[in-house]
DNA sequence: CTGTGTGCAAAGGGTTTGCAGGTCT
DNA sequence: AGACCTGCAAACCCTTTGCACACAG
């Protein structure tokens, strides 16, 4: 915890920004909360739970800046609202999601999965991939009764 | 064409909805630029061309109403706008799109590719799937040079 | 006459931006 | 002083909704 909070901040600091109490504030909840992928709005109250100064806005530009950073990922589940996830180190690309349609838990799925078909992708439609986005609606398994 | 347009009205009918020439006029437009997900503006830009007095409103109802009877499919890139595009009439999942990072242009796959990886994930994961979108990006071959 | 459908304008929800301070160097 | 950063409120964009009117059964 406290280490990749030191490593976001030299990261930071390398591009010219600093760790800013409001910042460090918010990358505390995102590590808190690392597996609940928090809109931007939940980011914020719950920020304002410990600094109740922060603005809603320091909040999208801090979210916005870890994002340019590659320290998150904006992810977007198609509800209207942005979320936000730590980015896994090395992976080449990111995880998948279970969405599930009757309480709405997103699981993830850490294995790739998509290689084989990556590779028909690329050759049979000339498509030099770069990155994918697969998620898969259903009943997950606490709502199977 | 002509029968597409017979068949949505005849399941506009029996929910009890009506082809008014304004629908008819929205249907139209996404039919002649079926492969091309339009947004709700581009197809409310559309319409104007040949109806120019239909309001932005009825196109989001009709896009709306298009969506419940399953007649349409709402997706979502994540650039803020929802698009549009027919459902395939018998597919059981929809297909899949390349979008190219350069010139922005979405093109699809029709094949599934996922059904091995789906039965990893209903087993490995216990998760009874319904649907799944799968979205790569990267660089199409029209922009590769 | 009743219900459905429409256009317009207003409201709504999420996100971004302008601006006047504030902080740190 | 200068650059960065913040909070607030206003602006923005896409989408939905309220309402009065139009039209068909």
């Amino acid at each position: 915890m406290k280490e990749r909070l030191e490593r976001i901040k030299e990261q930071l600091h390398t591009s010219g920004y600093k760790l800013t109490p409001q910042r460090e504030a918010t990358v505390h909840v995102l590590l808190e909360n690392e597996e609940d992928h928090l809109s931007a709005e939940d980011v914020y109250l719950l920020v304002k739970v410990k600094s109740p100064e922060i603005g809603l806005a320091t909040v999208y530009r801090t979210l916005e800046l870890l994002s340019e950073l590659k320290v998150i990922h904006k992810i977007n589940f198609g509800d209207g609202v942005a979320r936000f996830e730590f980015r896994a180190e090395n992976a080449e690309h990111h995880h998948h999601h279970l969405i599930c349609i009757q309480c709405g838990t997103v699981d993830e799925i850490e294995e790739d999965l998509l290689e084989e078909v990556e590779q028909v992708v690329e050759q049979d439609f000339n498509f030099k991939i770069v990155d994918h986005r697969l998620t898969f609606h259903g009943t997950c398994h606490r709502c199977q009764s």
